[in-house]
RNA sequence: GCGCGAGUGGCGGAAUUGGUAUACGCGUUCGACUUAAAAUCGAAUGGGGAAACCUGUGCGGGUUCAAGUCCCGCCUCGCGCACCA
């Protein structure tokens, strides 16, 4: 009898499989499709770790899976190469960033084929290759020509180790999300892409597809749709004289803060806009508390309204912001700090005269910058009104504003007309109120900023823009695309903000499309999610060098069925692909609405100390390493599903292959004695065990509950092992194929050992007969007012009276109820019998 | 602080829907085979108890014939967002 031996039998599928079309997906094919996607790796030195091959062994189960239902399945596979990892592991080991990528992708090529994964290989691609990333380019010109790309300065985040600048997305807690360096701000003349424009769809969209909960929350929150009112403030024009002090404040009666102003209403007072401080707010309805305004350190007009006497202290303020890191300007539980202007606006519910102070704690970044203060509704106005002695005006009642600030709903009170609403209904009534003065207007906000495109580094798409000093920016024609990257000899990074094109002379110098005069080369490269915004689309035609993918394909192959990955990616990769997506289908360039019909993100797999897993605490453990080390890969797949739900996060366990190994071990060796005995008829029982496992595993991977369907599996073995000369050839063969998706290699050895001729691919996925899943008795738990005391066993149609009777009789049943006659017998069929006695 | 999720043996984790808690795997113990070890096979394995039985799913209450599951109030951990007006 022959020995299991992965290093064997592996092998010689994978060579089997990858001179065959089994793997193949078929365009316009008659057979219902199926495109399971995975998000494609990153082609670092390091080759595929833990997280890839959980990542990919689902796929792969669902992709055969689907495959033995007869749908036309689409299971491709890419590299995601361009960007930050590959340049900086060029730099350091002096080779170029293109052999690089090549050595690391056949590398992991070799690690793919290995797994044993039935990918699609006609249709990958690099999105390094120029013919790729020709219309990654493209694509660009696009939102170009659509007025969804343009170029900004502003204050970005700028990652001072990798020297470039980074998307909001890019930011965790205030370090970059790859290296984790502090993330500083830096103007900077940056490409944008107007996915602000998208915010509402990208929130509305998620309507119509499936993604779990957690998944869509993340995305919705990241947009963070707010709905108020903009609301304009006049800076009283006057100039004043008495400079805020800390003698104005809340222990004083709050008619001491009327003023003499103008009570003509507003409306009809000519306004310049840049008398105008606008706010925004989600509480109109607490406007008649706004008791003084916060503009945030950096915003336009506090240069303009500080008055002579607060110039020196507002100047030494913002000095000192400036100083701050973004992270010290995070931190929530800081003491608020701030400065009066000496300027003062009008409240324009209640015409008082309301000091404007600066204070960092309003962000420039949302809203207008600015804010109406109003103390007693807002925790933060509510703690800086506090300590700078600002009155604190009650308008909704509910709360101790003399303790804390009120946020809940309640009674209007000091609002003039509004008293006596309902503070929700008044938020309307009030809006709408200034809408009609003309003061105010309707607004959402979002806390999603347009995305910074540029990235000052080399390894990533030339973006294709060409500067001609008449006329402006001007795209690279079509027909010249792919701006390819230059080969050079130094691509390290600048600290200036410039690209490391900038130094190529040869390149950068070119000549205006439009008017043939000498120009110069748009220097920045996109970032490392350019190529990934549209990759899925590729595989559906991935050699076409007319189109990116031929619409008719696009259309055969619509909405990736299913998407796997990392919930890391929820807002970053997934957000902006829907974005890019939703702007393709609005330029009529794709079929479908959303990308993805259905994602799902895996958990990450930990060290088995259960931390992260990382070089630097040398907790790695190393695929390959598993399926080399004598378990094979078919081990290592059960393995790595087995250990929990796909979705959880959960420590790795080295003890978990080797336990797969062993059961496979024990279905080859049941394998080799059932081959050599002649044929022999299905026992009952066995039969019975084979349908019930047929139903538990399709119904555990149609809910994707991977790792009890291998439990399934296992158990249906342990029942075959229990009596090995009942084994038919046809129960051992329905294992197999139950086992095919999991443990493709052995499943296809075992399958071939038993004299088939055919691939064990090429069978349907076996179906269950509702017969065989029940039997002639069956067992019922019999309890005692809720406590278990015994079990009979009866037969499948016994009648409801025969099985009380039956009940009844048990000795304990008898001893525990004392011979009472029961109040109450409860019996759920085929399940328990309760019997209910008093005492 | 806000949003989401989770707490079950020594460990990873099972448990349609309120219906025999701990499937499956690991580990451990005992036994078989062996000169021996490994491997393999068999048995046992939540806690207490000699047993009957009692007890047991983060904590405290509740609903129910019956609660890991439902309700109320807490605690802890993980993830995401965060001075977002």
């Amino acid at each position: 009898m022959k020995r299991y031996n992965p290093s064997e039998v592996e092998p010689k599928w994978q060579k089997i499989w990858s001179n065959s079309s089994t793997h193949t997906a078929e365009d316009f094919s008659d057979r219902p499709k199926f495109t399971i996607l995975t998000e494609f790796p990153y082609p670092s030195g390091t080759g595929l770790h833990m997280g890839h091959l959980r990542e990919y062994t689902l796929g792969d189960i669902i992709a055969r899976y689907k495959r033995a239902n007869g749908f036309n399945v689409l299971f491709p596979m890419g590299y995601d190469a361009f960007g930050l990892p590959t340049e900086n592991f060029a730099i350091k080991n002096k080779i170029s960033p293109q052999i690089a990528t090549k050595q690391n992708t056949a590398n992991m090529r070799r690690q793919f084929d290995a797994m044993g994964c039935s990918i699609d290989w006609n249709r990958s691609f690099s999105t390094t290759d120029p013919e790729f990333y020709r219309w990654t380019q493209w694509m660009f010109l696009q939102f170009y020509r659509a007025g969804l790309a343009y170029q900004d300065e502003i204050a970005i985040n700028w990652c001072p180790f990798c020297k470039t600048g980074l998307a909001n997305e890019e930011v965790i807690n205030g370090r970059h999300e790859r290296c984790e360096n502090l993330v500083e701000k830096k103007m900077l003349k940056q490409w944008m892409l107007r996915i602000t424009d998208y915010a509402e769809r990208l929130i509305d969209g998620l309507e119509n597809v499936d993604y779990p909960a957690r998944i869509a929350d993340q995305q919705i929150n990241w947009v963070g749709r707010s709905e108020g009112a903009e609301i304009d403030f006049v800076i009283a024009s006057e100039a004043t004289t008495a400079p805020v002090s800390s003698e104005t404040g809340a222990g004083q009666e709050q008619s001491s803060q009327k003023t003499t102003l103008d009570p003509s209403p507003l409306s009809e007072k000519v306004v310049r806009d840049d008398n105008l401080i606008k706010v925004f707010t989600t509480r109109p309805d607490t406007i008649f508390g706004a008791t003084f305004m916060v503009l945030a350190p950096e915003h336009p007009l506090v240069q303009k309204i500080t008055t002579l006497e607060q110039k020196d202290e507002v100047g030494t303020y913002i000095r000192a912001v400036e100083g701050k890191s973004e992270i010290e300007r995070q931190e929530t539980d800081r003491e608020k700090t701030g400065v009066p202007t000496g300027a003062y606006a009008i409240n324009p519910a209640t015409n008082e005269k309301i000091p404007i102070w600066i204070a960092d704690y309003v962000l420039m970044g949302y809203g207008t910058g600015a804010i109406m203060a109003v103390p007693a509704h807002d925790e933060r106005d509510y703690e800086f009104a506090t300590k700078f002695n600002l009155p604190i005006t009650e308008v909704v009642s509910g709360g101790d504003i003399t303790k804390t600030a009120y946020l809940d709903e309640g009674t209007m009170v000091n609002s003039g007309e509004f008293n006596g609403l309902n503070s929700t209904e008044a938020s309307k009534t009030i809006t709408n109120w200034l809408i009609e003065r003309g003061v105010a207007k309707r607004k959402t906000q979002y806390k999603l900023r347009d995305w910074v495109y540029s990235r000052q580094r080399y390894w990533g798409e030339p973006i294709p823009i060409i500067h001609c000093d008449k006329c402006g920016a001007v795209p690279v024609p079509e027909k010249d695309l792919p701006v390819e990257l230059p080969a050079v000899e130094h691509y390290e990074p600048t600290d200036d903000g410039e690209s490391p094109l900038s130094r190529i002379e040869s390149w950068v110098k070119t000549t205006c499309p439009k008017c043939g005069k000498p120009a110069k080369r748009e220097t920045d490269t996109m970032p490392n999610w350019a190529g990934s915004n549209w990759y899925y689309l590729r595989y559906y035609d991935a050699h076409n060098d007319k189109v990116f993918a031929d619409p008719e394909k696009l259309k055969y192959w619509d909405m990736v069925d299913l998407y796997l990955g990392g919930m890391e990616h929820t807002t970053l990769h997934l957000l902006y692909s829907r974005f890019h997506h939703q702007f393709l289908y609005d330029q009529g360039l794709v079929p479908t609405p959303e990308p993805y019909a259905a994602r799902r993100g895996q958990g990450i797999i930990l060290a088995a100390d259960g931390r992260k897993m990382s070089k630097s605490l040398g907790n790695v453990v190393d695929p390959t390493e598993i399926i080399n080390s004598g378990y094979g890969a078919d081990a290592a797949r059960l393995g790595v599903t087995f250990l929990a739900p796909y979705d959880q996060t959960t420590p790795w366990s080295p003890e978990a292959v080797a336990g797969c190994y062993r059961f496979l071990t024990r279905v080859w060796n049941l394998t080799q004695q059932v081959k050599e005995k002649p044929a022999i008829k299905a026992d009952d029982e066995l039969l019975r065990a084979e349908h019930r496992t047929i139903k538990k595993i399709t119904d555990d991977l149609d809910k994707m509950n991977f790792n009890t369907a291998i439990a399934g599996l296992m158990e249906y073995l342990n029942v075959l092992s229990k009596n090995p000369a009942k084994v038919s050839r046809a129960n051992l063969e329905t294992l197999l194929e139950l086992l095919a998706p999991f443990a493709p290699h052995i499943a296809s050895e075992l399958y071939e050992q038993l004299g088939n001729q055919n691939s064990i691919e090429t069978t349907d996925w076996p179906r269950y007969d509702e017969n065989y899943l029940t039997d002639s008795q069956m067992t019922i738990a019999v309890q005692v007012n809720g406590k278990l005391r015994g079990e009979i066993t009866v037969d499948t149609d016994a009648a409801q009276p025969d099985i009380e009777r039956a009940a009844l009789a048990l000795d304990n049943v008898a001893k525990f109820t004392n011979d009472e006659i029961p109040a109450k017998i409860i019996y759920v069929p085929e399940k328990i019998i309760n019997i209910v006695v008093k005492s």
